[in-house]
DNA sequence: ACGATATGAATGAATG
DNA sequence: CATTCATTCATATCGT
């Protein structure tokens, strides 16, 4: 992130415990995880040291489960987090890219680079990713992005028509429930779902993303 | 729009820093972009002469290099200008159009409770999803219980897209105190494997195990 | 100076 | 994966 000290409070969770009276329970104060600053930093840690960038359904569950110990948090949000961590970053690099044939009579003079920290590191590189393929040549599927179990299944198994498969359900039991004992060591997000295969890219692929070490609030 | 002017301070760059009562060390030049009048007028002038409201990120490089003309500037700055103005745009409208009554309330509650982290419920009041739609009647997956028999033929095409399915069922304790009660009702919810079948892994996805570091910095 | 408001910046969540 | 919406934080600026 930028150099902004964001300040997030993430530890107001909401532990209504409505029975306080005649006090009706309140909804989840937030209604949106916030991240505490232990689990920012394991998961910046996984994205650039252990290149990250789309982890599968077991990698989230995982992932999700060990991030559990620092506060609330739902396989979900670990998805989302990779998704939009790794959407950001690309995103940046399209608004600040240097277009080489000057836009503009305006040279550029505060044109500054983030320079990474030398993490030597492959992208995708070792096989975290395990069924996501870059074989998409300029072939429009031509062949070799098959299902080399059996034909007869599904293709890429990855269904357009499963709709609402899996929902989380988790009992929002006053969050973490340190103080009241109950570990509430209860799995959320069973039925997760990971972008199931990615063969086609209907988008242009473009180059890599380059990793820049920015982790550490 | 708004009644405010600021003064011509296109040319002030990192004067901000020095004449906040403490001189610290030579920070980064301005901790945030202050448009310019000409800046101002010009967007204003695209979104609303233009229609322009989501720039894609060539347009904001275009839009970014033309005000550079007027001061510092980067893509960054144009995209959340955009950004914003639609939101709040849509955010003040929304909030004159469901307050029929005098909410004698604050004009606008940003500063949200900060020190009470009660049960408050924002004025907004509505925390239901304006798009939850579980009606999505498909031909297959009742809910949860997905057969992988034979399918046939299926996802062979624009298969890329079907995280759709996170709807979070949070059960905010009916009503009972959750303090006390350790319920950790552990919902042996099955919810299927949306991808490759739990039982076997037919391409052989292996995951790799997540590090066990605890502290990195 | 201080409170209020306006607004830039950031990010979680969701959609396409 | 790209794009967008919504919410929130942080800070600049203006009003008193």
């Amino acid at each position: 992130m930028e150099p902004h000290h964001q300040n997030q409070q993430q530890a107001i969770e909401d532990s209504s415990s409505g029975s306080k009276g005649g006090n009706f329970i309140c909804r989840p104060s937030s209604t949106r995880w916030t991240p505490t600053p232990e689990q920012i930093r394991i998961l910046k840690d996984l994205y650039y040291n252990s290149g990250v960038r789309s982890p599968t359904a077991e990698q989230i569950q995982k992932i999700s489960a060990r991030l559990r110990q620092y506060g609330k948090i739902e396989g979900k949000n670990v998805f989302y987090w990779f998704q939009n961590h790794k959407a950001r970053e690309r995103q940046k690099k399209r608004l600040t890219a240097t277009t080489p044939s000057s836009v503009s009579d305006v040279p550029m003079q505060q044109q500054q680079q983030k320079l990474a920290p030398n993490c030597g590191w492959k992208p995708e590189d070792y096989l975290l990713k395990p069924h996501l393929n870059t074989a998409h040549s300029s072939s429009s599927a031509g062949h070799g992005v098959y299902t080399p179990g059996q034909m007869g299944n599904f293709g890429s198994y990855g269904s357009v028509t499963m709709e609402k498969s899996f929902r989380d359900c988790s009992i929002s039991n006053g969050g973490s429930g340190v103080g009241g004992g109950s570990i509430t060591h209860n799995f959320g997000w069973v039925g997760i779902d990971p972008y199931t295969s990615s063969s086609y890219s209907v988008f242009g692929n473009k180059i890599e993303e380059l990793e820049e070490e920015d982790d550490e609030d």
